[in-house]
DNA sequence: TATGAATGAGAGTTCATTCAT
DNA sequence: AATGAATGAACTCTCATTCAT
C-alpha cells in the first residue's frame, strides 16, 4: 500500500514535470531564452509562480533539462525510423524525412533547440552539441559508413561529412513559417545530398 | 563655405554612425538582441548612453539599421567576387568561398545576422529575409539559371533551389568556434552541392 | 499502561523539541533571524519542513522559545557555579569565568542571544531583557550587595551597577573569533572590575 | 565657466550621496541589513527605486560605504574632543563622554554600526574592525600609553586593554532605549574604568 | 504526527528610455 | 549634438506558511 502510494506520487511528479516542460518549450520557443518569462511558464503549466523552483533551481536549469529531454526524444524518433531500414540511401532519405517529421510534431521543443544552437550563448551551444553527439555518431556510422561499405556512397570522411549533413539538417529544418510548416522540401534536400554523395563509376568528377 | 561645413558635418555624422554600428555589432553578437546593453554600445562607440538616441530612436531601430547596412555589405562582398567569374560552377564555388570569407572578415555583423535569422522574433526574421532578397535573386538568376542555360546544372526550380542553397550557406557558415573559425570546410560543401546539381549524362539518376 | 504511553509520548516530544532547538540555534547563529532558513532548521533537526509547525506556530515563536530555554540554562549555569562560593570578590570572578564558559560550551545559543540583544528588533531585545531579569537580580543581590554588606565593594547603586556589569559581560563575551574563541581574557575583565569596585581605604578617589 | 559647472555638478552628487547615506542609515538602523528595504531607502532619500544603483552597485556596497563614512566621522568626533586634553585621566573620561555624545548625535549611523558589529555576518564584522583600527590605536597610544608614561595608569598591555575598553564602550554605548537615550551613565563607566586602571601606590593589589 | 508540493507576496537588481542641462 | 542622472516597469528568485494526504 505504502509502496503503491509512493509510486503514484512519483507518477504525479513526472506528469507535473512533463507539463512544465511543455509550458517551458512553448515559452522558450515564443520568446527565446532571455525574454522567456518564468512566471508565464508557471502559469501556463497551471502553477503559481514560485512552484517552478520546486522542480528546477533556475530558469537556465529548466532550459537545460528541457534540452536534454528533447534531445533524447529527437534521437529516438529518428533512430527508430531510420534504424529499421536496410538500404543506406533509403536510410539517408528517412533521416531527413523523420527529422522534418519530428520538427513538425514537436514544434516548440524543436524551435527551442534551433534557437539555442544558433543563439549567442556559447555555453548553451556547446551543451547542445554534447547532447546531440549520439545523433552525429549515428549518421556517421549507421548511414554514411554503411553506404561507403556497401559501395553506394563515395569514400568520404564520415565525421566531417556527418557534421555537414547534420548542419544541413539543422539549418534547413529550422526554417519554418509562422504555422510551423517548413519552407523547404526534405525531398529536394535528399536529392541534392544523395546526388552529392553518389559513387561515381569509373569517370572522374573533379571540378578543379 | 556653408556648403562645405554642411558636408563636413554629414561626414562626421556618417563616421559616428559607423562607430555606432561597429560597437552595436560587437554587443549584439556577444549577447544577442535581448541581452545586448545599450549603455555598453554607447560606451564602446565612445560616447554617453543618451547620445545613441540622437541617432536611432530605439534599440530595435539600431538593430534594424545595422542589419540593413550589413546585408548590403554582405551582398556587395559576394556579388563583387562572384559576378566577375564566367563559369557557373566556379561561380557556385566562389559563392560559398566568398560567403565564408565575408563571415570571417565581418564576424560580429555576421553573427548578428545568424542569431537574428534563427532567433525567436519572427518580425526580425522576416525583415532579414526581405533584405536578403537581392542575394536570393542573384543565386537564382546569376548562378543557378546561368548553369542550367549552359547545360552544366540539372533542370531545377531556381527559386526553391536558391532558397535551399542559401539556407545551406547560412546554416553552415554560421557554425563557428569561439575564435570565429568555421567548423566546416566550404570546399566540402561546394563538392557536395556541385555533385548534387551536376547534370547526369544520359543515364537516369532516380532513387525511387 | 495508558499512563506510561502518555509519558513516553511526552518524552519523545521533549526530545524532538530539543533537536529542534539545537538545529534552530545553529541556524539562527549562522545567519541571524531574518536570514535563518526554516527549511534548513527542519532538515537539520531531522524532519520535513512542515513538521516544525506542529511544534511552533511560526519562525518567531521558535526563536522566542529558544531564547527562553537558553536564558534559563544560561542562568542556571552561572548561578550553579557562583552560588556555592562565599567570598563576593570570588563570586564576581566566577561570574565572568562561568559566563565565558557558558558561551564556549553553548556557542550557538549564546550567539543567538548576542545577535538578538544587539539586533534591530526592539521587541525581541525587550524580550531578552525580560528573560534575563533573574540574572540581573542575582548580580545585584547575590554578588554586589553581598560585597557591599561585607565591606569589600564600594557603596554603589546595585541596580545600575548590575546593569553595567551585565552589559560589560554581554559586550565582552560576545566578541568571538570564527571558531568561537573569545577575543578577550575574562581575567583581565575581572581585574578591571574588581579594581574598579574595590573599597578605597580612607582616601577619597574623586576624579573631578 | 565649464570648470564651475563641473564643480557644481560634483557638489550636487555629493549632496545626493549624503541624502542617500542618511536614508540608508535610518533604514538599516530600523530593520537591520537583511530586512532593510532598498526601495524604502530610495524613496526616503527622494528617489525612484532604481536610482540608488546609479550610486552603489548593491545593497551591501551601500552598507559598506555607509560604514566607512560613519567610522571616519566617529573617529574624528572623538579624536577632536579627546586630543586637545592634556591629562590622560581626563582623556579617558572624554573618550567615553564624546563616544556617548557621538551616539546620541548620530543615532542611526551608530545603531547601524552596533547592529553590524554584533550581527551574524562575520565578513561585515571584520570590516568594521578594520575601519575602527585607527580608534583602537588612538586609545592604546594617546590615552593608555600616555597615562602609563605619566605614571597615572597601571602598567598594562595597551593593545589588549584598548580592545577591552573599546569593547566596553561599544557594549555600553549601544544600549539605548527607543528614543535613543543610553541606559547607562558614561560617568559610572568612567569611574569604574579609572578606578580599575589607577596605579596602586606601594601596596600590592593582587586578588589571588 | 509527519510530509513536502504548492503558494504568492516581496525582495534586489537591471536597463531602455527620457530630459534638463 | 552630447551628457548622464533619474525613472520605474519588469524580471528572476526566495521562503515562511498552508494543507491535503
Amino acid at each position: 500500500m505504502v509502496r503503491i502510494k509512493q509510486i503514484e506520487r512519483e507518477q504525479v511528479l513526472e506528469q507535473t514535470k512533463t507539463r512544465l516542460f511543455q509550458a517551458a518549450a512553448q515559452e522558450f520557443a515564443r520568446a527565446g531564452y532571455s525574454d522567456a518569462n518564468i512566471n508565464m511558464i508557471s502559469t501556463n503549466a497551471g502553477f503559481a509562480k514560485g512552484t517552478i523552483y520546486n522542480y528546477f533551481p533556475s530558469k537556465r536549469a529548466l532550459l537545460l533539462a528541457l534540452i536534454d529531454t528533447s534531445a533524447k526524444q529527437h534521437f529516438n524518433f529518428i533512430v527508430d525510423r531510420v534504424g529499421v531500414i536496410p538500404d543506406p540511401r533509403k536510410r539517408m532519405e528517412m533521416f531527413y524525412q523523420a527529422g522534418f517529421d519530428y520538427v513538425s510534431q514537436n514544434l516548440a521543443a524543436a524551435r527551442v533547440m534551433f534557437n539555442t544552437i544558433n543563439g549567442p550563448d556559447v555555453t548553451l551551444k556547446a551543451h547542445i552539441f554534447e547532447v546531440y553527439q549520439p545523433l552525429f555518431q549515428f549518421v556517421a556510422d549507421q548511414i554514411l559508413n554503411l553506404g561507403i561499405e556497401q559501395g553506394v556512397f563515395e569514400q568520404v570522411d564520415t565525421a566531417s561529412m556527418a557534421l555537414l549533413l547534420m548542419t544541413i539538417y539543422l539549418g534547413t529544418a529550422s526554417q519554418l513559417d509562422l504555422d510551423g510548416r517548413p519552407w523547404l522540401d526534405p525531398n529536394q534536400i535528399v536529392d541534392l545530398v544523395l546526388n552529392g554523395l553518389q559513387k561515381k563509376e569509373a569517370t572522374s568528377g573533379d571540378h578543379d
